[in-house]
DNA sequence: GTGAAAGCGCTAACAA
DNA sequence: TTGTTAGCGCTTTCAC
């Protein structure tokens, strides 16, 4: 299993010259003569070697790695956004080290210590501790000692922190959202899914009620159904509000996972989708493609979304010039079959 | 943004005691004096000391951290292996380090180089040029070289490498499904989606004329329909095959995805689901359960399978036991509402 | 139990 | 263009 190591001494003793011109190949930070340098590249290829980078990233300054704390990968939401950063990254001539951090802040904790033990030169965080309305002052402490050293960007919020902040235009998205079933004449709207703690849960509950309230459309406080972000969500959600005496004529869920619960249990009372009631979602995942209706659904360009998170994440490192503290992804409807104008007897 | 370095030999100089005393009580690899060991400790919270990674793996022999190149994030599949994966190294103090290949043999070569760059201590590759039926010699030469400094682990296989292979046993999982639809009655059985230069769908289609055989069942070459593992594949498969005069009863699917794009071409023409045809299908992602109906699957146990990817890798990295050179992941019948009894009249 | 010193493999001045 | 020489920050003998 072991041939002996080869490191650039072999090579350089090999092609008769100092390690510090294999350096210089290798790296092409300097010029090195043509046959000095063939020779050199014929022993490498010889040797297969494979330079150290535990060792050059301990002498260079940067690393060219951005690491990553996603909350859940399993989630096509967070998939779809790290693959987005992947791409980015590569494509900046970075290297991504992603771990995972099943929504546990202490797993968060533990993630960002090694990211940092890692000497990773930025480090994003997708979704956990950054999604809670209410900053967790110890994470934020933990975190704030960490921009001290290297800049952090997160897709939600850290108060009391220099984070960058990059998150969707929430606003956004339930105007999208409200404006389509509003202008089919839907006027009686439930939102299903989803918990206040979370920031952007309720910025969008607050929204549609801003939204109401504008329109002039009466609130109806059982119309809005929490609970959490999962299939099971949806249904027991849509349970509940089938059972009112006044239904809705259209529902928003809080993300596709929970549509899918929806739209079962509105199938299962009967309803027709779209032309009984409309439903709608928030995160456009590859999901609402592939039900059946297929759903109207908020998308937010992953691949962009990536892309920024990956640049800022470079910029604050390479410090040159610094980019914004917050921005926002703007929103977009993907209309599909789920939803449709109000029927007449509705 | 920077605060001034603050190294092992800060903290001993603090602590009046030498930079190896400091490791000593970082590694815990001998004891060191209770007095100096607080005071250490104490001094490495004043300063919010965190060791290096890179000169410790430097020194190191191990690194304690497995590469994992997995051939597309986003799909669930894969997603789900990872984070099997993760939760296994974790519980046995790894790390995991993953990259996306997107299916790119010539990314994968680049993601595999960086691994042995970072000195991991084993490789998993899951899924890419190592699904192929027939091996592409480039890869595997290259694959080769590096069994000889590191452990690699896949999930398919790579002729003339020693890879350690841990694959799923195919044909088991068309067993389960072939019994199933059999007793529920059926005979006609069509299979969409899926490319036959992929080992695993080789296998599929092997076993599935097998146990047509065995059973002294017709062989209808036109209830193979070929494509890809996509929505659009199943789409495109099912209505190939409603097109066909005499009708299966029955269709299997290549994933869940492909299942999704049938229901939908099944449904748009009108036929029940089961009354009329069946449904069944390999991977038993999530998307099975959201679909409506329900999707019969088959489950792998991604838990346990990427458990057994991580011991595998763990073993022959630590050299203690070697593990077997070719192990399977048996599968499991998830029985849902998309497979029924064959109707009277069929 | 503890310190001194020698690396680990590479890069980056600084000379030449 | 090239070699020499220090490190980078940590671990690990080997003495004491």
């Amino acid at each position: 299993m072991a041939e002996e190591k080869v490191t650039i001494y072999t090579i350089a003793k090999e092609a008769g010259v100092s390690p510090a011109t294999v350096s210089r190949v290798l790296t092409g930070s300097a010029s090195v003569r043509s046959e000095k340098r063939e020779k050199i590249q014929e022993l490498i290829d010889k040797y297969h070697f494979i330079p150290n980078a535990l060792a050059k990233g301990l002498t260079d300054t940067t690393r060219h790695t951005i690491g990553i704390i996603a909350a859940d990968v399993q989630n096509p939401y967070y998939a779809a956004m790290f693959s987005g950063c992947e791409k980015a990254a590569n494509k900046r001539g970075y290297t991504v080290m992603v771990f995972d951090s099943q929504g546990d802040t202490k797993k968060e904790e533990s993630r960002l210590q090694i990211l940092c033990q890692h000497r990773v030169d930025a480090i994003i965080q997708m979704g956990g501790s950054v999604d809670d309305l209410v900053t967790n002052p110890d994470y934020a402490a933990i975190v704030s000692r960490i921009t001290e050293r290297l800049p952090v960007v997160v897709t939600g919020k850290l108060d009391g922190t220099s984070c960058f902040r990059i998150s969707i235009n929430e606003s956004k998205a339930v105007e999208l959202l409200m404006e389509h079933l509003l202008s089919l004449g839907h006027q009686k709207i439930a939102l299903v899914g989803g918990r206040l703690d979370v920031t952007s849960t309720y910025e969008k509950y607050q929204r549609y009620i801003e939204i109401l309230n504008k329109n002039r459309i009466e609130f109806h406080p059982e119309y809005i159904i929490g609970g959490g972000y999962s299939y099971e969500d949806g249904y027991k959600g849509i349970k509940k509000i089938l059972s009112l005496p006044n239904l809705p004529t259209a529902v928003i869920a809080i993300n596709d996972m929970a549509a899918a619960g929806i739209i079962r249990g509105t199938m299962e009372s009967g309803l027709r989708i779209p032309d009984d009631i409309s439903i709608a979602s928030y995160d456009n995942t590859y999901i609402a493609r592939c039900l059946l209706p297929s759903l109207t659904s908020i998308d937010y360009n992953y691949e962009k979304y990536g892309e920024l998170l990956i640049n800022t994440a470079i910029k604050a490192a390479e410090g040159k010039e610094m980019p914004q503290q917050v921005q926002k992804i703007e929103p977009k409807l993907i209309i599909r079959e789920s939803s449709g104008a109000v029927s007449a007897d509705a």
